[in-house]
DNA sequence: GTCAAGATTAGT
DNA sequence: CTAATCTTGACG
């Protein structure tokens, strides 16, 4: 087991937060399997100051949990079959969270596999919609506190320090399927990494 | 109440 | 390129 961060590492802008969880473990145990990938894509999405939030326009019962403050987990159901995870951040009421895009598959491939009904190893988290269903992540989840990680509980999601990343192997980009403030560049991703959900573009 | 769009993915 | 699939938020 890895060391457990403290909540302080999340009461920080999204964008601090968003670079900082690259090369971080996040750790899934649901139905007592063992799934696990190191975060190589993630973007930052910012309440009030950011019209592409999902709590741009104040709170609501979906987005509640992006409220209740930094640490806690936050999951979503897009199009009306997938499931998206992100890191709450900030201090309760601002809002803001880290879309967790992609990982780099590590522990319980084999499970992983199983949940996604594929055998190629690079399809299994490279998206955010992908990574939900191989981590067995929904909105079951939504609101679980990511520092609260108890051995009792039957399920629970965590996320510690795995891998230190030099500043200049994160590039940073668009964000991706959003239709507003579309040239922000939030989005954050590992240089060289395979299991990118897609290459960084930019605006010409 | 009505309705279009959505932080996506898999398949043609 | 498009279907899948259904919740949410905007508007009246």
């Amino acid at each position: 087991m890895g060391t457990l961060l403290e909540r302080s590492f999340f009461h920080r802008r999204a964008t601090t937060v968003a670079g900082g969880l690259l090369g971080m473990k996040l750790v899934s145990r649901v139905d007592g399997l063992l799934t696990t990938g190191m975060i190589v894509e993630v973007e930052a999405y910012c309440g009030a100051e950011d019209a592409a939030a999902h709590s741009f326009r104040g709170e609501t019962a979906r987005n509640r949990t992006m409220f209740q403050g930094g640490g806690l987990l936050y999951v979503y159901l897009i199009y009306g079959m997938h499931y998206c995870a992100n890191v709450v951040t900030g201090k309760p009421g601002s809002g803001c969270a880290v879309l967790i895009r992609a990982l780099e598959p590590l522990d319980g491939i084999e499970t992983m596999r199983a949940r996604r009904g594929l055998e190629e190893t690079k399809l299994l988290t490279n998206g955010p919609a992908r990574l939900c269903q191989a981590l067995a992540i929904d909105r079951q989840l939504d609101g679980l506190d990511l520092l609260a990680a108890s051995a009792k509980k039957h399920s629970h999601i965590v996320i510690e320090p795995y891998r230190t990343i030099e500043s200049k192997l994160i590039e940073r980009s668009p964000r991706i399927g959003i239709s507003r403030e579309v040239d922000r560049p939030w989005r954050f991703s590992l240089r060289h990494n395979p299991f990118v959900s897609r290459a960084p573009k930019f605006k010409r």
